[in-house]
DNA sequence: GTCTATAGTCGGATAGAC
DNA sequence: GTCTATCCGACTATAGAC
């Protein structure tokens, strides 16, 4: 009476593979990470590497491939969801926010594996073929959300918006991925927040930069 | 009538290294960059490095020694000047800002090295040796910047005013290091802003955050 | 599909002549 | 201080038995 899906089982090896390296790319970064450390971790044997996957490289694609895809096709959804329901008028900043944070969220434990990915794909690895994931992946989801947020403040002028939508994205990034600087800076002088406090913190924060007044007057 | 002092003289092997160094790590990740890559680019001999530094780790801590105390001073200095010359009265969030970030615009065309190797430090190279040349150099800082923070936003819970900053240090690093994204997601539509245009968004974005109303109400 | 064994390469570091 | 030559370890990738 087992359902035909793979519920529970043991993990394939191609799936441990996927695991280890996964977490070894995220915390060691690429070029730290040896096939060795990655089998070890993962309990298989080295050659199963190049047997399941062609390369190095063509490991980490694979890595990448089986979340990021996901996680941009939940916001993309939830942000048609949030303007459909609206009809033509204009949707808070702060929905529009929530809609491209939460999926994150939601990605559970592998929030402190891909944005620590996302992060070598947007400052670390020289490597083209990096950047063309990330165009490929990431670059349509800034650009439709762009969209919606132009519409949520009209009266900010094109390039303020752009500017203020990457200092955003910066500030999210940070949070995301840099969870052990928070260790480092607050010294536990406060408890680990529940995720949808923190998520509370980043919309308020980004919704005020997005919304400040522009002046152009001397600093 | 040279004056004695080194003004204009070839740079030293040392020097060289430290400068190839630099750019290579800053572009290319510590572990990606070979010494090999750091003398040739250098135009010195492979033994040099081990020669005026021991080790390649050695070389690192060198590199970042020599830029990072630096900006970090310039930092405090301006904090400093800032508090008293306001006597008592407290700091405009937008001065306490300009005193963080003026510091690395001064460091001028190193504004591409330095801020990637602190994105290095912070989120990529898992090294124990990194995780400590950073607390060193970055956190009395930002311990300082949020005492100073903290005078100038005295309604705002210390907790959220952590946090806060946390938000706004992720804004600058993204927009110091990842200047190349700038140029992947606009698509050649705004020109390249001057410093000081970016400093002016940075302070005004970061500014309205910090001063967002706090609402502990649902999203 | 999974293993052992190994080829081939490249890295950091050093010895020792100059 | 600078060079050549080299050691030695670690890595990716593959060949071939099972």
């Amino acid at each position: 009476m087992q359902p035909m899906l793979p519920a529970t089982t043991t993990p394939t090896t191609k799936h441990r593979i996927l695991d280890a390296a996964e977490r070894l790319f995220a915390f060691n970064g690429f070029d730290a990470t040896s096939l060795r450390m990655i089998t070890t971790e993962a309990g298989v044997n080295l050659a199963a590497v190049n047997y399941h996957f062609q390369s190095k490289d063509a490991l980490l694609h694979a890595v990448f491939a089986r979340r990021a895809g996901p996680v941009n096709q939940r916001r993309l959804q939830l942000l048609d969801k949030l303007e459909t329901g609206a009809g033509n008028n204009p949707v808070p900043v702060e929905a529009v926010l929530e809609a491209f944070l939460r999926p994150v969220l939601e990605a559970g434990n592998l929030a402190d594996c891909i944005p620590k990915m996302m992060v070598r794909m947007q400052y670390v690895e020289s490597d083209e073929t990096f950047r063309k994931v990330f165009e490929a992946h990431f670059k349509p989801v800034v650009l439709r959300f762009r969209l919606a947020m132009r519409r949520s403040l009209p009266g900010l002028p094109e390039e303020e918006l752009f500017w203020r939508m990457q200092f955003a994205i910066g500030g999210f990034t940070h949070i995301f991925a840099g969870s052990h600087l928070i260790q480092v800076f607050s010294e536990g002088r406060f408890p680990t927040p529940a995720p949808e406090a923190t998520l509370r913190r980043l919309i308020q924060y980004a919704a005020a930069g997005l919304r400040a007044p522009v002046r152009e007057v001397r600093l």
